[in-house]
RNA sequence: GCGCCUGUAGCUCAGUCGGAUAGAGCAACGGCCUUCUAAGCCGUGGGUCGCAGGUUCGAAUCCUGCCAGGCGUACCA
């Protein structure tokens, strides 16, 4: 509908240009929008205002001129009226919006679909935890924004790919194998210290046992580097099969487990730094080896190795993400926690230095989540290794709940999530308020099927003149209506807020209209049309929510 | 010190590329089930958009400065 009143009125400009009306043809940054007020009309244009100084006359004039010149060829519009500093006004004839909803009920599955990308071809990495513990609830958040982000470009027409980038390599392995090493001693019957910096978790223990049970007291024969090392293997194998077993459960899928690892193996990283080295990029001081990014916008150069002859972190990653790229990605997204938000400046240089466009690479930070209990927080330290993992609080909510409520805020905000209210099956927890929609009208057609003998939706009832009047119809059309370009902008801004959002507002204009009108009325032609009307907006709702990963259920 | 993020109703937050009278939920109060699921709906009150300038037809939105809070600032990962 917006699209083409927006042809309406470029051609509008031109014809009055050619008629020598207005001094241009252009149309200058103009809009089509909702207004924010229904007294405003449907859709509205800032085209006479933005246009003024193009055109050399005044905002009102223009717009007087290019009604003059309007012409509606599929008759949508049944006024027009020029208001405030001169805005266009749209109202849209009751009979077009019919014709949407047949477009939107026909399109199904599909709609909220579109090309918008293009096929841009994205990759995007996210959760990425390293394997030497269980998910906690903080990584729920990060593969929750990350597998909807994904989701959503790929429905707004770009071809995306998810990856699980797994740190397997480096010194958090190794201590790692050693934390499970001096466990295992334990058992073994040896009176061990246990540093600090080791992972206390109890998990630590469980793996330490297994170890005993495959190999008995054998390891304490063994050269403590090859036992830390044989741990290590074990306990990192484990606990990513357990985080592969805890993403599954909580309806995420990756494209890809990349393995850090695999880089050095082959080779990847000493070729990126010795490339970047010939570049005259990396350069030596004080026995180390540093990379100028500083040159690209960073506050000072870092160190990609060290003077002892380790790589760090950031040599791999740059290896990493030049690999990316050679895969072909026209855009990289990285989903990072948001307190490694000091590192996006190195990071972006070393895109740069690598010879990308700085806005071929993006971070989605995800902030804190604030674990709660009946609005009271709950304890969470990771050094004494208490924390509430993922997969019980996906055990205590339901992955639904969990999915939703971590999509309600935009990731940039810190976000409360209360256990006790995420449980609850009132209006107070969102994610019901929106199912709840999809099972009332899920229980409509079943009530039309078995009652009313209407066991198929038919598109054409909503043709026929005079069935869809009311406020409320109008109003859940215009909303369906304005899903795809939800979608689409969701996806060009990466923020998948906007999605649940709008299932919130559609919800509550259908449980509005149910409370207010009955679907299944005594008029035939009525209940048919409305009953296409209820089973579009399940549709929409449907779709909306497959978008979160949060299934629709038919019944509650 | 420097950098990034945040600041909108009592609370939690939306606010489209700069648009018209800044919205929703919660909390408070008052109503609605012999009718398709009350896990729902309807109504009432509530605002110096952190502060001060600037840009322009127009600013919560863009720019500058300041204030407050959070995070970061390793030859760690």
């Amino acid at each position: 509908m917006k699209t083409k009143i927006y042809q309406m009125i470029v051609s509008a400009v031109a014809r009055a240009h050619a008629a020598g009306a207005l001094a241009s043809a252009e149309t200058g940054d103009m809009v089509v929008e909702i207004p924010k007020t229904e007294s405003h009309g449907d859709l509205a244009t800032n085209v006479a205002m933005v246009s003024a100084r193009l055109q050399r006359m005044a905002p009102r004039r223009i717009a007087e001129l290019l009604l003059a010149h309007l012409q509606d060829p599929e008759n949508l519009v049944a006024r027009t009226e020029i208001a405030g500093p001169g805005f266009i006004n749209f109202f849209i004839r009751p009979e077009a919006w019919a014709a949407v909803l047949r477009d939107i009920h026909l399109a199904g599955e599909g709609f909220g679909r579109s090309q918008a990308g293009r096929g841009e071809r994205i990759q995007v990495e996210f959760v990425s935890a390293n394997p030497t513990g269980p998910l906690h609830v903080g990584h729920g958040r990060g593969a929750a924004v990350g597998d909807t982000v994904a989701n959503i470009l790929a429905a707004a027409g770009y071809e995306v790919q998810r990856e699980y980038y797994i740190n397997d390599s480096g010194r958090q392995i190794r201590t790692l194998g050693r934390s499970v090493f001096l466990r295992y001693q334990e058992i073994c019957g040896r009176t061990v210290e246990f540093p600090e910096d080791c992972y206390q978790g109890d998990y630590i223990r469980d793996l330490a046992d297994q170890m005993y049970q495959t190999h008995g007291a054998a390891l304490m024969e063994k050269d403590e580097e090859a036992a830390v090392a044989l741990c290590a293997r074990h306990a990192a194998d484990t606990i990513l099969a357990g985080i592969r077993k805890d993403l599954e459960d909580f309806g995420v899928r990756f494209d890809r487990w990349f393995s850090e690892q695999s880089l050095y193996d082959e080779g990847r990283v000493e070729a990126a730094i010795d490339d970047l080295t010939r570049r005259g990029i990396v350069y030596e001081k004080e026995g180390a080896q540093w990379c100028r990014t500083s040159d690209y916008g960073d506050e000072k150069d870092r160190v990609v190795v060290r003077n002892n002859g380790l790589t760090t972190y950031f040599a791999s990653d740059i290896a990493y993400h030049q690999e990316k790229y050679a895969r072909g990605f026209e855009r990289v997204i990285d989903v990072w926690g948001a307190d490694h938000h000091g590192y996006i400046p190195r990071m972006t240089a070393a895109v740069e230095a690598s010879g990308r466009r700085r806005d071929q690479f993006q971070v989605i930070l995800v902030h804190l989540v604030n674990l709660m209990r009946a609005g009271q927080p709950v304890a969470m330290s990771t050094r004494a290794g208490e924390f509430v993992t993922l997969a019980d609080v996906v055990t205590e909510v339901g992955r639904d709940a969990a999915r939703f409520i971590f999509l309600t805020r935009h990731y940039e905000s810190p976000l409360d999530f209360d256990l006790e209210l995420a449980k609850q099956k009132t209006n107070d927890n969102p994610v019901y308020y929106v199912q709840y929609v999809h099972a009332r009208i899920a229980s409509i057609l079943r009530k039309a099927a078995d009652e009313y003998g209407i066991g198929t939706v038919d598109v054409e009832a909503v043709a026929k003149p005079g069935v869809l009047e009311q406020a409320e119809e109008i109003q859940l059309i215009k909303l369906m209506n304005g899903f795809p370009e939800v979608v689409a902008t969701a996806a060009a801004s990466l923020e998948p807020h906007r999605v649940t959002f709008f299932l919130m507002d559609l919800a509550a204009a259908f449980h509005a209209y149910y409370n207010r009108h009955r679907v299944l009325a005594e008029d035939q032609a009525i209940g048919r049309a409305r009953l296409c009307l209820v089973r579009t907006v399940q549709q929409v709702i449907a779709n909306g929510l497959g978008l979160l990963g949060v299934t629709a259920p038919e019944q509650m």
